[in-house]
DNA sequence: AATGAATGAGAGTTCATTCAT
DNA sequence: TATGAATGAACTCTCATTCAT
């Protein structure tokens, strides 16, 4: 079973550079001729995870679509996995870069939490090929099971840095309870990476609406009127 | 991939109802004894796809944990899908008698939203089953992914209803973006299905802390303070 | 593997009665309900197996067919072969009622030949249920295997006798030899009973034709012109 | 249920290796290695096909049989069907070297049609492993059946073709139903290709004794004597 | 390092037959 | 006698992974 309750203290522990430490990734080959090979099978894999889903991509499709041998796929990546493994790392790198901890609330709040909201969401090509295998594998990964808790953990983490940073500054409202609400803001923001523009409308800008009244919600989760 | 943008009122058709009426299950057997058997088929397969996920509970393992024969599994269902298909028609059934849209938000909104997450969200035990096994076979089945965007729909509709109403009446934030807003909590509340106790804490209290923080949540984010 | 040389006078034994005798059959009910529901069951395998094939006519489906349980069909017939076996019967006594030997070929050969194809082929409707059946039984099941070369035998017996009366009185081609002519005959007149009139054309007269053509075909195999 | 009334003029489409071309047949391998297993995989269904029949025969019994495992097998054909179609291809091959329409019948057409049924019946050993697979798959593979009949228009419209020869210089008899006679003689020659000889005689003598009886038969039931 | 043929455990599903009611 | 729920052996096919070349 996936535990989702608010991450206990102990919970957060490491950074997410750790959680790529931990990760049973394959070493980066050194030569140029080899790194090509090995990103040439994780594009590919990206595109086929995204639009089959992690099961129904077979090593064989990778490889193919790579324009190599079955037996190249296994010489770079000792299984199926490790090939998602590789681009989960991609994803946390990612997370790690957004520094949600620094945000400094305190001048223009609202504009601080969209322009956070939209640095965050905007980073959609590198979810790229994590959607779908994400969810498939995670319920019968306990390891994966753990990573996202953990990631979720330390997002988690972040956000509350910083409201409590706001509540210092009692901006927020007076009876917030600050741990579940940003539990239940880690939980959203997990589900808004899976936003899509709705078809129809135009792509860019129906996407910044959402993450707008995204960040107004968060803001007003908050932040209490003036 | 699965398609998470805002709905267009042309895809709020039908009602929860017609969703369990379009699926394709297996009739309910008239004996009691086969209902019992149907019933422990039922449940057995709820307890291992909870546990094990999906993909990793074969046919096998639920006819034998409910003590019968690979062959009783497959004249009471037509495969493996179909029971899970059961359960989410047990599912639907739960949320179609949430009633969210029949929220009358005038007198109290704080405490009927409360009321309305608590109720929204104590139905735990009906959801047991569902939660792995829905996102493994989300990224596959695009009937399921089909039903997973209607329902989604159907639930953003009835939000959007009890918003528009606190919106008639001037409650809401004058500057919000009600359907993009509607849209964020919806998939909130898709989350929030997996809040789980934390681990340590008394459950239920840890339970009503988060659905709390939920509602106060979903309060400010649409509710202007008087 | 299917012997299908020229009968050895030692292989002609029995009576194509002795083979019905032979066959592992139900006794047939004494009580009109019962014969009523077993002739029922036999009806629908008829046209099942003429339908679907033997293979694809589940027992189930005969039972169904016939408006009886599974239960029932079991408790008339041992297993499924029994009921191909009761078709076989019936066609066997169809055959007995040839009396292809008792041909006398003196007066009116040609004459004589026509009336006997269009008797033997006239039968359609009895073996009705047999022909698809029958093909696919008969590669797997050795008894039957060895019915069917019996048959054959008995028939080919049957047109060598006829022949030789031919002979004897002077009718035939001078150097024929009967018993390789007389199996080709055999043979050919097995896939006869395959034989259907071409759609788009009246079938009654087309296989008038059919069969005119086939009766002067073995009229001119044996009888030389006077 | 197999249509076997005389081919229309509008049936015989196409070529013996039309149907080859229109086989889903696995593509051959250009390896030696693979050939060669492949062809031992083939060897090995044509054996077991011959003497267990094509149902009986378990994909597994195949790969066993030819030494490989289940995966090769599956790797060398998509199914078990594939394989029935290898052979298929092979027979059509065969048939296709025929020529029986070139049959130039003038000079010696007694001698023409006796070269011409050895030339055809001699070809046994290559349609080892067809004869129980064929009927056993007939009635069930409507593809087959299509092919079958096909086969069949086409092997009667050479034999209507020298046929016609004949007539058209006068060595017919005078009220030949010319359609329906070659008719029952393609029906007649998809039996012979069944006939074996009988056990106990010498089988090269016994073959040929029956293929100048089923020569002579073709030829009596076309050409009127001078 | 690269290939791709080979492996074989394991999955879903069918259906003839039995037997308690 | 009739029922139909229950059985489970058997079958086809997939695909992650290995390893000889």
């Amino acid at each position: 079973m996936v535990p989702s309750g608010i991450p206990r203290a102990d919970e957060i522990t490491g950074s997410l550079p750790d959680i790529i430490a931990g990760l049973d990734l394959p070493r980066v080959p050194q030569q140029d001729r080899s790194r090509q090979k090995r990103d040439a099978l994780v594009a590919a894999a990206a595109q086929l995870f995204e639009e089959c889903g992690y099961e129904a991509t077979t090593a064989d499709d990778i490889a193919t679509a790579a324009g190599v041998s079955i037996g190249t796929f296994y010489s770079y990546f000792r299984n199926k996995r490790q090939v998602f493994l590789t681009l989960l790392a991609r994803c946390v790198e990612t997370l790690a870069a957004l520094h949600i901890a620094d945000l400094d609330i305190r001048t223009d709040p609202r504009g601080d939490i969209r322009a956070t909201v939209h640095q965050a969401m905007g980073r959609d090509e590198l979810f790229y090929g994590m959607r779908r295998a994400w969810t498939e594998l995670l319920p019968r990964d306990p390891d994966l099971a753990r990573y996202d808790r953990q990631i979720n953990a330390l997002i988690y983490a972040q956000i509350l840095t910083a409201a409590r940073r706001a509540a210092a500054h009692g901006l927020t409202h007076a009876d917030l309870d600050l741990e579940a609400t940003c539990w239940a803001l880690t939980l959203l923001l997990d589900r808004a990476w899976q936003l899509q523009p709705r078809p129809g409308a135009d792509p860019a800008a129906d996407l910044a609406r959402q993450q707008q009244a995204l960040a107004d919600l968060i803001y007003r989760a908050l932040i209490r009127e003036a």
